[in-house]
DNA sequence: GCAAACTTTGACGATGGCGTCAAAAATGAA
DNA sequence: TTCATTTTTGACGCCATCGTCAAAGTTTGC
């Protein structure tokens, strides 16, 4: 039953390490330094578990981010969805943001966004990388078509569905852009403020209960 | 006259290497590689000057980088700026988004924008160079304002200019990152068109001549 | 009970980065 | 002419990273 270590204080045989909590900690070690500047080492030592321990059940660096990161981006989109389905589409845009902004100013300091920092990361070109990235603004561009095509919200907005999505979603980029150099959360929400403005400058504003 | 060399090869007394030819290329790379993954090694090879001379002549990388980023700022804005000097508003604001998105798809393979990837880079966090990305946006956005503020344009706007030119340098900085991600430059032509039919979707609309 | 499969560990050599430094030489001012 | 200044060069020591590997031990299946 309970493990024996060897001289050295090997245990060994089955993982030894909670794949939950490490894999946590590793994608928490990329959210805030980033794929390009985090080291194997870094992983290691983060997590406790050893780097020969991680090059043997997770292959390499690359994998190890491809893995992490595809929790990532399903808890994102999951999340922004939820913020999305208010029955008033400005709430509903504006929790969007909310959201967002508040994912990436948590932490101290703030982590930001990783697929943002992981889009301008020059180290982090392969293509299963980008292709992982694409992906996750696909899946939140179609939540925002969605969103934008019931009925609701499709006599207010001053372009198309489909186009407002991606006005949207590429806004969002700039946002994480400007919370690093601005460092200013109520800035980025009032930005958002007046693009919403802007999306549903259209037509019969109904009055905010 | 005629520069002697010693026993080594050595030619000294006098800066050796053309300084704008030399922090051309230096910009270049920065551009390409980004701060954080550009080594000092990087940047003597890349231009035939020994690293030590660089140490020399400039201090350190971070030296280096604010001294060809504070070029490479001026001549953004300064060109910003012509392209935003058009009689008509959509028009100007159509050839701005033209001229950031021709600026980070140049090169091959394209090299994206330095400002965004410098904010962007966990190895670029010093206080100074945070301030001089700050310094460009602000002057970007100062711009974007007195274009905005124009007689022409006041009229048509959805929300006011100093909100609107916010939402705008936001958008760019965006547009940046989905070029990172997706490479296509029609798309990106695509939402800023989309993004600037939002902003002008106020008022009289005048004929397209 | 035995063998095969798996996990952990520490160490290896190679590579490359960093910032510094002394030697060598050319320049320009006194 | 002389001498202080400047520039270039290559080498220095230190440290971190990389991917791999064999040894050791545990677990599981037979």
């Amino acid at each position: 039953m309970a493990s024996k270590m060897n001289y050295r204080g090997v245990m060994a045989g089955r993982r030894q390490f909670d794949e939950q909590h490490t894999l946590g900690r590793i994608l928490d070690v990329f959210w805030h330094q980033g794929y390009g500047a985090t080291s194997m080492q870094d992983l290691a030592t983060a997590t406790g578990v050893q780097r020969g321990s991680l090059y043997n059940a997770y292959q390499d660096k690359e994998s190890l981010f491809l893995r992490v990161f595809a929790d990532y981006a399903d808890a994102f989109v999951a999340d922004a969805g939820t913020a999305l389905d208010q029955p008033d589409v400005r709430r509903a845009l504006e929790d969007f943001f909310d959201f967002t902004i508040n994912s990436m100013t948590r932490g101290t300091p703030a982590r930001g966004c990783l697929s943002t920092k992981t889009a301008t990361d020059t180290q982090a070109d392969a293509e299963p990388i980008r292709a992982a990235i694409r992906g996750m603004l696909d899946r939140l561009e179609g939540a925002m078509i969605e969103r934008l095509s019931r009925p609701d919200a499709a006599g207010r907005l001053t372009v198309p569905p489909a186009e407002a999505a991606r006005v949207l979603v590429t806004m969002t980029r700039g946002t994480v852009v400007m919370e690093r150099v601005y460092q200013d959360p109520e800035r980025l929400r009032a930005t958002a403020r007046s693009m919403i403005t802007m999306l549903l400058a259209g037509h019969r504003e109904p009055a905010v209960t």
